[in-house]
DNA sequence: TTTCTAATGTACGAACTGGTACGTTAGTTA
DNA sequence: TAACTAACGTACCAGTTCGTACATTAGAAA
């Protein structure tokens, strides 16, 4: 096994990668029926050939750029570490990094507008997708209980209620901030209003969880 | 002229508008290089070549079916009627406008998917859409210089900013419901849950604006 | 070196899809 | 009722796109 100088003329490894890589791109920007095999295929090394070779074909292509998405998002999640802050600093912090991590990965973003235009009909055919979400929500749950506990938060929330509100802020401003931008000519991820929104969003969730 | 009793065999009008209504559902489900132009047609009492007839082609078409959603959202949200509220209750009263829009409008908010899946790059050609849009903000901008004035409201919100605030949330519960329903079993629209996020909406809203 | 196979490349076809050429008809107007 | 035009229908084409049959080769194993 020679060192990866970029120059071998077989690699497997790197092949699916790169086609993945590509794919998730095409995916994103164009949805599953815009998307080209032949434009993947051309933006590579290698050819059309090999999406069918190492996938099998378009779908399960897709499926494969979901599952390695979602897997790449989920792991980002866990590295949030907020057992030492006080549970109002701890839910602004979870906040943070939903609001960081949608921020960071628009491709992701995209291939979820993607998959609900579908009415998410991939998605059910990748049961290993369920068992990754829970730890985000499990987490949040955690920082509720303690802040109730505390006599900060309020009793009646639901963790997944909350996770949908962050979900739901972070999401929109990347999703749609071409029409937004269109419609009302503010760039949503102009970066002198980043700091502006991160705020706001932990103002939003913070305000709305106080007693 | 005879009366619309659904027998004419002639009637542009009417063609147009079946048109529109069927391609509105077709390129909201399959997005825009989705959507089958035969399909369109199919789902109709006439042939594909009266989409060529009116419209000019797939694009034009597509255009025409964005405009007039657009132009129904914004009519709908004249209606809204706050001006005898005090500024608290007007909030929440716009806030539910929208939440009720979105609700009743999926294919609407599958539009603005596909439009921000294309970079908004189709909406820019409309530019009567701009306009449309500036009243739901303004009407806002008001109450929320009211609630100021009486002394009920933070000096430092945009109305802009709000708007997003509530246009998200509204947003992501219909747009996202199945990738949610299928990570975490929640069914985001389900009937039974619907006054909790309304009230939910306000609360988040009002819990911000409020000093 | 020889053998073997995973990995890769080429060329092509069948089905689909947007668009159009051309012919027909309903209904109005003179 | 004769002429005219907006509205409509049919049949087809040209380009695209997913997928595959078949040939080839790099590199490991014997």
């Amino acid at each position: 096994m020679r060192a990866d100088t970029g120059e071998r003329r077989r690699d497997a490894e790197r092949t699916r990668t790169e086609l993945l890589d590509v794919a998730t791109e095409e995916f994103a920007d164009r949805g599953y029926s815009g998307a080209r095999v032949d434009e993947i295929a051309a933006r590579t090394r290698t050819t059309k050939r090999m999406i069918y070779y190492y996938f099998g074909g378009k779908e399960q292509l897709y499926l494969a750029v979901l599952e390695r998405a979602y897997a790449e998002i989920r792991a980002a999640e866990r590295t949030a570490d907020v057992g030492h802050l006080d549970p109002v600093a701890a839910v602004r912090r979870l906040a943070e990094v939903t609001f960081d991590h949608h921020e960071a990965h628009p491709a992701f973003i995209k291939l979820v507008g993607v998959e609900n235009a579908q009415q998410a009909k991939h998605m059910n055919h990748v049961a290993r997708l369920v068992d990754l979400n829970s730890s985000a929500v499990d987490l949040l749950r955690e920082v509720l209980d303690r802040g109730h506990d505390e006599g900060l938060f309020r009793a009646d929330v639901d963790a997944l209620d909350v996770h949908m509100m962050i979900s739901s802020f972070c999401f929109f401003r990347v999703a749609n901030r071409h029409t937004w931008g269109a419609l009302f000519d503010r760039d949503l991820l102009d970066p002198q209003r980043r700091e502006h929104y991160r705020t706001m969003l932990g103002d939003l969730v913070t305000g709305y969880l106080r007693k």
